[in-house]
DNA sequence: GCTTAATTGCAAATTTATTGCAGAGAGGGT
DNA sequence: ACCCTCTCTGCAATAAATTTGCAATTAAGC
């Protein structure tokens, strides 16, 4: 069998919980697996007016996908941006440089060992999580260490 | 010597930097010192507005406790509180009840090891880091498995 | 106390988000 | 392909959150 595009995949989610198939959806769905970084609701509705979605079917898009577990909040330093969740994008965590301000992505994620640890000892399920480093990017830290 | 209050703490804080000590800005400050749980913004400058304080200041405040660091932004669901930062309230992550919708501290945090290699493979300078978990807590956990 | 610069209050503007309702459109059945 | 139903969208209005400029106030050093 052929690859399933994320796009496929997509619509299915939204067909399996009763959602509909809508070209908003698929235009936010899209504009977020085209974005390398996490948007805000606002910007993201400004960019997509430009596109012919209005601006209030925007935040109701996202409130959709959020439902949904397709996309889910992150913190940009004291805003909330949302991006694609696993599996329309790979796990992954961010670093807030406070030199440069930019937002990068941190490939790997060790946490694992460590959330099961505190499942154990608080008797939780923890089912996602969302880690922001702040600090220096290797570019600022760098240019800090001379 | 006996051991210094928090409240000196923040004088100093502030001091040292070139703020000034205010009446806001300790009302701010004590308000955070005695709440359990992040705030939001807006929720701060109402509930303070009761005490004297006009919520623009709140907000300007805040700003500059962020600037201090002597608060830290947290993410609850898709919105942003603050709580006070280390050393005026010991380091400690969240987890978010689906639930039941509240939120809990988790006292421990065994990041540094994780947070010390990211460091090494990307070259960064780590300087803090906010985790949130999402899932079910204890009581919740216990009562799905049943 | 006096001086100076930081801080606050107020009013207004801006930006962000929500709501109700009528019309448009997606999806299932025929 | 057509129809029916129920979801989704657009619009306009509203509400809520946040920012800004400026004048009046006040903390802190001398």
């Amino acid at each position: 069998m052929t690859a399933e595009t994320p796009e496929q995949l997509f619509r299915k989610t939204l067909h399996a919980r009763g959602y509909r198939v809508t070209p908003d959806r698929l235009r936010v769905f899209r504009h977020l697996l085209a974005r390398p970084q996490p948007v805000a609701v606002a910007e993201l509705a400004d960019a997509l007016q430009a596109e012919g979605t209005h601006p209030v079917t925007v935040y109701r898009v996202i409130d959709c996908l959020s439902a949904l577990g397709v996309v889910h909040p992150v913190l940009l330093g004291s805003a909330v941006g949302f991006e694609l969740s696993a599996p329309f994008r790979a796990h992954h965590h961010h670093l807030w440089c406070r030199g440069c301000g930019r937002l990068f992505d941190l490939a790997e994620c060790e946490l694992d060992p460590v959330i099961r640890r505190i499942e154990e000892v608080h008797h939780l399920k923890v089912e996602g999580h969302e880690l922001t480093l702040e600090g220096l990017c290797d570019r600022c830290a760098a240019r800090s260490e001379a």
